[in-house]
DNA sequence: ATATTCCCGTTGCAACCGCAACCGCTCTTT
DNA sequence: AAAGAGCGGTTGCGGTTGCAACGGGAATAT
């Protein structure tokens, strides 16, 4: 049995990644013209109001300098605005201008018939699927390497 | 309901892959010191034998040109080797050295180990979830996308 | 046989990623 | 209060990606 690539669930998470991606992409691009981290900022911004970078970079999986340059595509694009927080002037708060708003507002509808649409092309178990996906994610978090 | 990012399917996948991906590169890659692409390549010629560079990238989801460069520095580190296909001079092929074969048994044992981990992380239902995995992607893999 | 069309692999190029260095600001230590 | 350590965001840089264009080779049509 010299090893099968494609039986490889590395290899299988990536594909499918990047072919979901796609997808999606091809829904919204057109429309919004965002790239994925971009995307992932916006999407944050939407249910937190002000953040700052930091947090984004904390919770969206994406490394500090990407949601920098993210960020500052989008403000001169005008989804959001930044502004200097004034309790600590180093960090910085992003928010959402109406037009990001509104560009959240219309692409959160895609992206939640979108994910009806998955969910339906899984059928009934598409919970255990996303249950069993949370499960490989906190497993990878917390650096499951070295451990036996 | 605002719209939750992580409850977003392709968010989690794409984190999942990334997070697994990186843990798998961690036990191989002090090693092997091969890229993403690389690997897949190598991983494919292992069971394949002799293969052109568009069976490749019409195998492992890799464009052309990054099948190419792959190749072309596993050919410079000595894993593979190139020659000319003899009926049709447009094609290469591409075939493992000893070493490369060496590398590769090697990396066989890690990536099986890796992904016996992997199931046994997930539990009995590992099988389920690769299926559903695989619907995933060939749902994705014929544009599933204008038809309604 | 010649011309047109198509295919294979490589290369150019602009964008992007990841990491590390950096600068300014804050907090701690003394 | 001054110095040092630590944190937040930006920027520089080497390497990679993805796409489109190219050049050589094969296949088809006339």
């Amino acid at each position: 049995m010299p090893f099968m690539l494609d039986e490889f669930l590395p290899y299988r998470l990536n594909v499918a990644a990047t072919l979901i991606s796609r997808r999606f992409a091809a829904l919204h691009q057109e429309e919004t013209g965002l790239s994925i981290p971009e995307w992932r900022v916006m999407a944050h911004l939407a249910n937190e109001g002000q953040v700052s970078i930091r947090d984004i970079h904390a919770r969206v999986n994406l490394d500090k300098s990407i949601v920098s340059r993210a960020a500052a595509r989008l403000e001169q694009a005008g989804h959001l605005r930044k502004s200097g927080h004034m309790q600590d002037r180093r960090l910085i708060s992003l928010e959402l201008t109406p037009k990001g708003q509104d560009l959240m507002q219309r692409l959160g509808e895609i992206a939640d018939a979108f994910q009806a649409r998955l969910h339906a092309e899984l059928g009934p178990e598409a919970e255990r699927f996303e249950t069993m996906l949370e499960q490989l994610i906190t497993n990878a978090a917390r650096g499951n390497d070295t451990a036996a």
